[in-house]
DNA sequence: TTAGCATATTCAATAAAGTGAATAGTCGCT
DNA sequence: AGCGACTATTCACTTTATTGAATATGCTAA
């Protein structure tokens, strides 16, 4: 469970609202941690209860009333903790490769154009990522130490959708070169 | 959801109790879609009551009674169906790039021995997937269809675990290199 | 002027996932 | 005779995640 720990890791950097830290998380931990923002909402109240954030009230006019979030010192301990401790490699879930894996039920074509649809939303987070890493991390030797690990986060968004895309063209080529009729098929 | 898609992917290959359904899972679907034993048996039981899949008793004498669970006609026609229908690319979590997002936080040691453990994991599994590429499938151009899609899976394992490989490895030199007083730095 | 968008948050219901424990039989070993 | 390992399954509890809806205000452009 590290979403308690991606809305702590973005807090500490800088306080603010629910749905300030809504809209932060989508540009940065939330490439490798997706949630909504109910989620996040309920997150930040039980965080509060929990004593490893702290909320001021923040009285608007042109606004809606919000509260500002704040991790305590409590909160930073917590966070390290976390981040010090060993962990196993995140469990991969994928459904892409589930309904490849039994893609021999359905006609040919369909699976190449659901590759093919895969291949252009990775060309378009690359994109994405590249963009961030051109306007953000132009001189990586340069940065702070803590722009440092995020330059890493991105190099590591841009190696995996480069590694999904090189994978797109290899399967395609591959199941795309074969007869459908199966003629030489072993096994 | 693609846990029940993954229960009758390997169930439509071959009807098994759930005890082996959870073994065979492990070496293959289960590369990709993480469960326990216990979700297993009771998405069979779901699907049993949907119509998706049926069970038949079987009483054993050296061993305890089993139960064997086969793909029903609706079962098929509901697991081509998701198959056919287009969907996004599957959000990602991972813990270790949230811990490194915050890495700052804590001494470069720990996130450096983060790092070589994480390193370790997936050339364990770079390997394991090797291993099964060099047994079953030594000629890819020779493979039945089915088998075909088999590979392509197997082969993003491969270059996913690589992929990560290469990145460990650049990230320890990034951040390995970088003097802890951080004199440079800007931003 | 009113529709739509941005700000800002909450509640409720459900689905899915994760974890621990319990049961029960057989087999081989010591 | 007892212990651990393997086969085989079920129950209960808890945490997470997903989805839809509701509420309130102000700004802007058609």
């Amino acid at each position: 469970m590290a979403l308690v720990h991606a809305i702590l890791t973005v807090l500490v950097e800088q306080p603010c609202s629910g749905y300030d830290l809504r809209k932060r998380f989508e540009g940065s931990v939330g490439f490798f941690w997706k949630t909504s923002f109910q989620q996040i909402y309920r997150e930040l109240t039980k965080l509060e209860e929990q004593g490893l954030l702290q909320a001021e009230e923040i009285q608007q006019e042109s606004r809606p009333d919000k509260k500002i979030y704040s991790v305590t010192q409590a909160g930073q301990q917590y966070l390290s903790k976390w981040i010090t401790q060993p962990s196993e490699v995140s469990p991969s879930k994928d459904d892409l490769l589930v309904k490849l894996f039994a893609g021999y039920l359905v006609p040919q074509e369909t699976i190449l154009a659901e590759l093919a649809h895969h291949r252009q939303q990775h060309l378009q987070q690359l994109a994405q990522y590249e963009a961030i890493a051109q306007n953000f991390f132009q001189h990586p030797d340069r940065l702070s130490t803590k722009r440092r690990f995020h330059y890493m986060t991105l190099r590591h968004g841009i190696r995996y959708e480069q590694e999904w895309l090189n994978w797109c063209d290899e399967a395609m080529q591959f199941l795309g070169t074969q007869s459908p009729a199966d003629p030489l098929g072993d096994v």
